[in-house]
RNA sequence: GGUGAUGUAGCUCAGACGGUUAGAGCGACGGAUUCAUAACCCGUAGGUCGGCGGUUCGAUUCCGCCCAUCACCA
């Protein structure tokens, strides 16, 4: 065996500025995992993380709440550590940015990059600027009309609604999110690191085609594909400088011999990596901190530096990064392990469906934090793929694998060993010896391909249950002389569970936990995994150890999450959507999360409402209707007036918006569908007694407008129900 | 629009450097069993391996095009 590995990990670390959901989780569960899995093989492993706390949506989400932004951070922190503690997720240290450490830090690597490297240059750029707020605006809080489609509300970069990606500047009507007021430009002097040197890109080329020491891709295989399209081929430059300050106010770091600038977020986030581990090292005085951030030393002492991070924050990941810390003369990282995104039911994860679950509304549905600890390693095979949650999958199998499986296995043995053996193991059959090849398990734990290594270890399990099948041990506890072979049984079954719970630990640490105190045993390692425990041995009394999911608890937490309000377009004041659009888009540029929000999901295409009873359905008198009339309205842009036949004495006058799909004349003796019991509404050209139903695609995608038409033999006035 | 990824049994996924009958788990169905929170064991059925072309003696596996889904284009 080689000598130990000393390896520092981290997990992106989440804007500090929204709850910790399940799609944070993906990629937290995966690298506490690995951990663990290293610490079983008796590596040193270091295990950080930390709140990304600064920039403009953290200053303005404290405003708005009355809180000075140190203490929204506080409160935030409190919450972040809390949910990864009760996922099992277990950080050496859980810091912030906002610290001295981190200042420090960035100060440092700044300097060093301006005046070693010489990357550092400055320019004036123009930009929008909030007169109202007194303050230069992001992209994201910049809104306005889309310059291709002319979709209304859209932000400052690109369009939700045709996809085109565009300049804040190039908006048509623009105003800011914050105020409301219409932004001006101004120009300011800003700080760039000039990625786009010659001597950047190179090595930069060259950094993300490298592998680890053992011969392991840096990146993985997709994430090697987007560094080239990002990168061009040799002798391109793709690159561009990045901006790295921003202007008063912001809550963040102020620069060097800079008054009033500040640096980006982004500039000083992966630096807490730096900043939380040495703040670590400060009540543990056996951390040698620079053999893991500065070059010589961590190449002379082959440390290894590992991010854990989702793919949407890859790009800094893998290009500012690397880059800032290789011309600073720090380490540059060894490996990125790049996860996907989550998908709930192969969905994105929705705010009306319920599926967009917060961390802790899953605690507080009292769910077990292993069952999906397991769910995901399950579906988790090393590769930037999307994860998604089938939520019946999940309880197929957890319910399946690990409680009729894997538990199962203990509680058929169990009680034997209680009540026949006063709780002593006895001997192990050989003919059922531990003999079995882990290494292709370690392989796969060690390449994050966690699924393969839940796939083999359930072929174990379903060994195990095969051979208490074939030695019948309610036969044997029957039969006269069998006592001996009885305990044999009983025991070899025990040492199996005992074998399979080491294999699940990484997975399943509190369980792991549990079985260790059921079986009266020290923490099992990696190489005492199939070691049977010797006879003599005593047990304590077994308990159950997981019970299954059912689904109401999964239905529970749907509705707990669910918003029940209309989308927020049409309920919410426009100025207040804008504000949480854009501060929840923020979050999930900064943190590793999805790419929605509930703002996202009202300002993009036609989401779906939530259930409704049969009742409230009823409520609505749909009928079919025969237009006998339809004619222009004058001084109406989109109005075609329409009389309607549904079986009533007097035809129903209707004002219906479809002018720009229909001509009138084509319409008149058509049959369609008219909402009958909406409430009379008077309008500018007269009185509106009903709604005629079209179907239209809010997205832009699919234009046009279509009205409705019942097959042939519906007569007027038939309800449609 | 450009680029990339994905598309294999009802569900979740393996696999095939091109080659006899394409696999697993779960689910369904049948049988067996009763130690175990009806769990476990044995067995059966289920797939033109997204579609269309091409290369080949032979393709689900290679190539091209198309369709669908997802992502990225700072």
């Amino acid at each position: 065996m080689t000598s130990p590995r000393k390896i520092l990990v981290t997990n992106a670390l989440p804007y500090a500025n929204g709850d910790i959901h399940l799609g944070h989780l993906v990629g937290y569960i995966q690298a506490d995992i690995w951990v663990r899995y290293q610490r079983m093989r008796g590596n040193t492993v270091h295990y950080v993380c930390a709140d990304d706390t600064h920039g403009t949506p953290v200053m303005l989400r404290a405003e708005k709440e009355g809180l000075t932004p140190e203490q929204l951070i506080d409160r935030v922190h409190g919450e972040h550590s809390r949910d990864f503690r009760d996922f099992g997720v277990a950080f050496d240290n859980y810091h912030s940015t906002h610290s001295p450490e981190n200042r420090g830090y960035a100060e440092d690597i700044y300097t060093r990059l301006r005046d070693g490297a010489r990357l550092i240059d400055t320019r004036a750029i123009e930009q929008f600027y909030d007169p109202v707020k007194e303050m230069f605006l992001p992209d994201r809080f910049i809104k306005g009309e889309c310059p291709k489609c002319g979709a209304a509300d859209q932000y400052g970069d690109n369009c939700e609604a045709c996809g085109a990606a565009y300049a804040p500047t190039e908006l048509k009507n623009p105003y800011s999110a914050v105020s409301g007021a219409k932004p001006v430009l101004k120009t300011s002097e800003h700080y760039f690191f000039r990625l786009s040197d010659p001597k950047a890109v190179e090595f930069l080329r060259d950094w993300t085609r490298g592998t680890t020491p053992d011969g392991a891709r840096r990146l993985q295989l997709e994430a090697a594909n987007k560094m080239k399209e990002w990168l061009g081929d040799a002798g391109e430059n793709k690159l561009s400088d990045w901006d790295i300050s921003r202007d008063a106010p912001y809550f963040g770091f102020e620069i060097p011999d800079a008054p009033g600038k500040y640096f980006y977020v982004w500039l000083d986030a992966p630096i807490g990596y730096f900043a939380s581990f040495r703040n670590l090292a400060t009540r543990r005085p056996d951390i040698d901190v620079a053999a893991f951030t500065e070059a010589g030393p961590a190449a002379a002492t082959e440390t290894e530096l590992i991010h854990f991070i989702g793919k949407d924050i890859l790009y800094f990941h893998a290009l500012f990064w690397p880059a800032m810390l290789h011309f600073a003369g720090y380490r540059t990282p060894t490996q990125l392990c790049v996860n996907g995104f989550l998908t709930v039911d192969g969905a994105k994860m929705s705010k009306s469906r319920g599926t967009f679950i917060t961390a802790r509304s899953y605690l507080d549905q009292k769910l077990n934090p292993e069952w999906l600890r397991y769910y995901f390693a399950g579906k988790s095979n090393g590769t930037m793929e999307d994860v998604d949650l089938n939520l019946d999958d999940m309880i197929a199998k957890v319910n399946s694998d690990l409680v009729g499986k894997f538990v199962n296995i203990a509680s058929r043995c169990a009680g034997f060993i209680a009540k026949r053996f006063d709780g002593k193991l006895g001997a192990h059959d050989p003919a059922a010896a531990l003999d079995w090849n882990v290494d292709d398990i370690a392989a796969a734990y060690e390449t994050r391909d966690f699924s393969r290594a839940l796939r083999k270890i359930m072929e174990f399990a379903d060994l195990a249950n095969g051979y208490v099948n074939d030695n019948k041990p309610w036969e044997l506890a029957k039969q006269e002389g069998q006592d001996a072979r009885l305990h044999v049984v009983c025991s070899t079954a025990i040492n199996i569970f005992k074998a399979l719970t080491g294999l699940l630990k990484p997975v399943l640490p509190a369980l792991a936990a549990q079985v260790e105190g059921f079986l009266a045993i020290d923490a099992i390692g990696w190489n005492s995994v199939l070691a049977p425990l010797p006879a003599g041995h005593a047990i304590n009394a077994y308990s159950h150890l997981m019970t299954r999911i059912e689904r109401k608890q999964v239905d529970a937490l749907l509705d707990a999450n669910r918003d029940s309000l209309a989308p927020a377009a049409g309920a919410q004041p426009a100025k207040s959507a804008a504000q949480n659009g854009a501060a929840a888009h923020s979050e999930q540029r900064h943190a590793q999360h999805q790419a929605h929000s509930a703002a996202t999901e009202a300002a993009g295409a036609d989401e779906f409402e939530p259930f409704i009873s049969i009742d409230d359905f009823a409520k609505i008198d749909l009928r079919v209707a025969k237009i006998i009339a339809a004619e222009h309205v004058d001084g109406a842009a989109k109005l075609l007036r329409l009389s309607l036949d549904i079986g009533e004495p007097q035809p129903r006058q209707v004002f219906a918006g479809i002018k720009s799909a229909y001509d009138p004349a084509t319409l008149v003796g058509r049959l369609t569908v008219m909402v009958a019991n909406l409430a009379p509404r008077k309008m500018k050209f007269g009185l509106s007694e009903g709604m005629v139903l079209a179907a239209s695609d809010s997205s832009g995608a699919h234009p046009g407008l279509f009205i409705l038409s019942p097959d042939a033999g519906a007569q007027p006035g038939m309800r449609v129900k």
